[in-house]
DNA sequence: TTTTAACACTAACGTTTGTTAGTGTATTTT
DNA sequence: AAAATACACTAACAAACGTTAGTGTTAAAA
């Protein structure tokens, strides 16, 4: 079949993990198949192995590349001096901008990790414990500052991280409105939700 | 290993379906094996076919019979003589309270359709579509009658539709709040953010 | 140019999958 | 009590799965 091809600076394994995560997304981790990966990638399904050493770790590397991303992001924004408030609008809106660029990552490692196996499995759960309890942290500070409503945060960090992953539907979606305009949606509802008048 | 018990007014195939639906939960459907699900009804996975054609007509049956009481409701909802505003909030109080009481169904049905086989995949499909339109249609209404926000409609739904199977992380988590709790904060948030204050 | 490393191939492996066939045993109906 | 039905069993199927072994070929390094 010939070498799979890559451009510069991209080796070919991310082309397969590029690939295996559009795939992924498509039919769900476990109804994807090797063979069929290796269709799309342009070559035998055993050829695959001289890139990567299962078809677990493509999912193991998806959800910690994305995972590891917004938690860099959450620290910067943290260390911010700004108010509780900017600090959600930025988290939200670095959120929305992930799901509409990096959709198939993020859809991936955000329903599909329940397929790692362990230790990555556990390890991604606490990872992901930890950040909502970091974006509840931010909410309560708002409270407590009196820029947002008294609701219970971490049902606040729930109804946010749903509803932006519900940006799934917006990719599906025969007329879109463009990427700007859904942010901005987004944000005055969510935002508008919080927001102590 | 003996007869599938079976309580009065419950058939030892309604007994399946019902399993069914917590191991698709757990660990979806294309990882749920039929031998598994055996062991949970306890019986041998060839037994279960005296019961069910095969293991697609569970999941057909589970999502169905969901999709059919949510527009059941929605039919009731927009025959009553009240506020677009009053329509919203009913028709998030359902979504909520199914999320809440019969989370296993709902959750498959929200998750694993796409593993529908034709023609019960575009159906549902179909129904999912005219779904999230009757409901667009309802906050068109409302923003038109000044009671809600001028915001994209379609964008408001599937906000809403996403925050609320959010609800799942509810369901996961250590220490949660009641069901009322969190239904009133989830009224507050979404509601909020789309009155037109 | 020679050597080495990267990588694609074919063939096959051991499992697991959903499902069927065929048989026996309880339960229900007559 | 006899006949019919419901239902659970064992055994096995063909297909699909992830993955390995072994071999050849192309590109990069020496």
């Amino acid at each position: 079949m010939g070498r799979i091809k890559t451009e510069q600076n991209i080796s070919r394994k991310e082309v397969i993990i590029q690939k295996a995560a559009t795939l992924f997304k498509e039919k769900g981790f476990k109804a994807a198949s090797m063979r069929e990966l290796a269709d799309i990638v342009g070559v035998e399904a055993a050829s695959l192995y001289n890139h990567i050493k299962s078809k677990n770790e493509l999912l193991n590397i998806i959800c910690f590349d994305v995972a590891n991303r917004y938690i860099q992001n959450m620290d910067e924004i943290e260390s911010e001096k700004i108010s509780s408030l900017d600090k959600l609008s930025k988290l939200l809106r670095y959120h929305i901008y992930g799901m509409i660029h990096h959709f198939d990552e993020v859809y991936v490692s955000d329903r599909e990790w329940k397929h790692l196996d362990n230790p990555y499995l556990s390890n991604l759960q606490t990872q992901r414990r930890n950040y909502r309890k970091r974006f509840a942290a931010i909410i309560e500070d708002g409270i407590k500052k009196k820029e947002i409503k008294k609701i219970d945060a971490p049902t606040a960090v729930l109804i946010i991280l749903h509803a932006i992953s519900g940006i799934e539907s917006w990719h599906r979606s025969k007329q879109k409105i463009s990427g700007k305009e859904l942010e901005e949606n987004m944000i005055t509802i969510l935002i508008g939700g919080l927001k102590n008048k």
